[in-house]
DNA sequence: GACAAAAACGAACGATCGTGCTATTTTTAA
DNA sequence: TTAAAAATAGCACGATCGTTCGTTTTTGTC
């Protein structure tokens, strides 16, 4: 038996498709309601507020990239390879969605307008660098990392480079950008892991 | 004598501080002409259409942002002081502005926004890529950087940063976010710089 | 099949959007 | 001083915005 999704949840899917194109502001409930066939007044009565529907479409958001990227990267080996792993299904996750991660995006386009769709983002995006953080502490304990580093400081890196891979790819869609992003991560991650690999020890740094 | 600046100049910078804050897209002429007190009509007139607006409001960005931080760079020693004065002289430009950086918002903004503003958008940024990227080579000659190094990959590492920086800086407030772009921008110079220590550079630039 | 609850609809609201027209005012040039 | 030109204003347009309200349709339960 097809499991008839409800309306609602075809309302935030459609909805947050137009959000990672358009930006969370412009996905109207008139061009939603269109694309979804049904009638503006239906469509609204399950939100009550533009601004119910933003932050729903933000939490729907959240909790898909919470299963597709967070909860499987946690069952993978602690360390340097949950983060790569975690990295991979950031990216993948990006590109399911047109207009690329929705949080990128939001976060631009939210960092400087008060309300509750902004204050919903805004704990999302916390909690996000709290996992960040939480995952480089994992790789010190699985003795991938070096143990003094900060962590939190690792978040801003990681993130950092993130956000110019999705500038890139997107607004530039420099074909080369997969690779610039790769390069950089794997420095990335030469600044934090403890121990340069015991290959040979002398002018190894060619590529 | 005071220089009675001309109106468009006016709508033109009020433009870009409502775009920094709100987006482009959502500048209204409506808002605009009443943030300046003058008409609609009257304020249309300059423009012809609103998508004109955009380009124009973009068009003088980037001459500002080349007055203020790309010109006054150049002027400096070639190399890594010039980087540093570089990454300065952007992150105050972004200061200017109380959304930040215009371009950081509204490449988010219109990545996935076919049209003449994203045109426009698009070549600015691949201008100011390029710039970077001949930093890095003025920065090779100078003795600075490492000879095979990728130049783009390094306008792709700064740029990132700077991206993460914004983001940091304008959504989450965190205080220690310039101190976090800090230190890492000096790894990213660890990475292409050519001497691990020696400090032998003659001291003729100052700060 | 009756009936209450939930869902969807149609029409309309005031506001605002971008954009044309036509006056009117202001500035400039002769 | 005056005519031409440029800048600004006033008004209205169709479209769309988010939202409300009353009605109709669908659904689940007895």
């Amino acid at each position: 038996m097809v499991k008839k999704r409800d309306t609602k949840t075809t309302i935030i899917e459609t909805g947050l498709e137009m959000a990672s194109q358009l930006g969370l502001e412009n996905v109207t409930i008139g061009n939603l309601a269109k694309e979804i066939q049904m009638s503006k007044s239906g469509l609204f009565a399950h939100f009550q507020s533009k601004e119910n529907l933003q932050i729903d479409i933000l939490q729907y958001a959240a909790e898909d990239f919470s299963h597709y990227v967070i909860i499987p990267a946690l069952k993978t080996e602690g360390g340097i390879p949950r983060i790569r792993n975690l990295v991979d299904r950031w990216i993948e996750w990006g590109d399911k969605l047109a207009g690329g991660c929705i949080f990128v995006s939001a976060g631009m386009e939210y960092s400087d307008r008060p309300g509750k769709v902004r204050e919903a983002l805004l704990q999302q995006q916390e909690e996000w660098i709290d996992c960040l953080r939480k995952i480089a502490q994992s790789a010190i304990k699985a003795g991938d990392f070096k143990k003094d580093i900060d962590c939190d400081q690792f978040a801003f890196d990681l993130y950092s480079l993130l956000l110019g891979f999705h500038y890139y790819y997107k607004l530039l869609n420099d074909k080369e950008t997969k690779q610039r992003q790769q390069e950089a991560f794997k420095r990335l991650l030469v600044n934090y892991r403890v121990a340069p690999k015991k290959r040979k020890r002398k002018a190894s740094s060619k590529t």
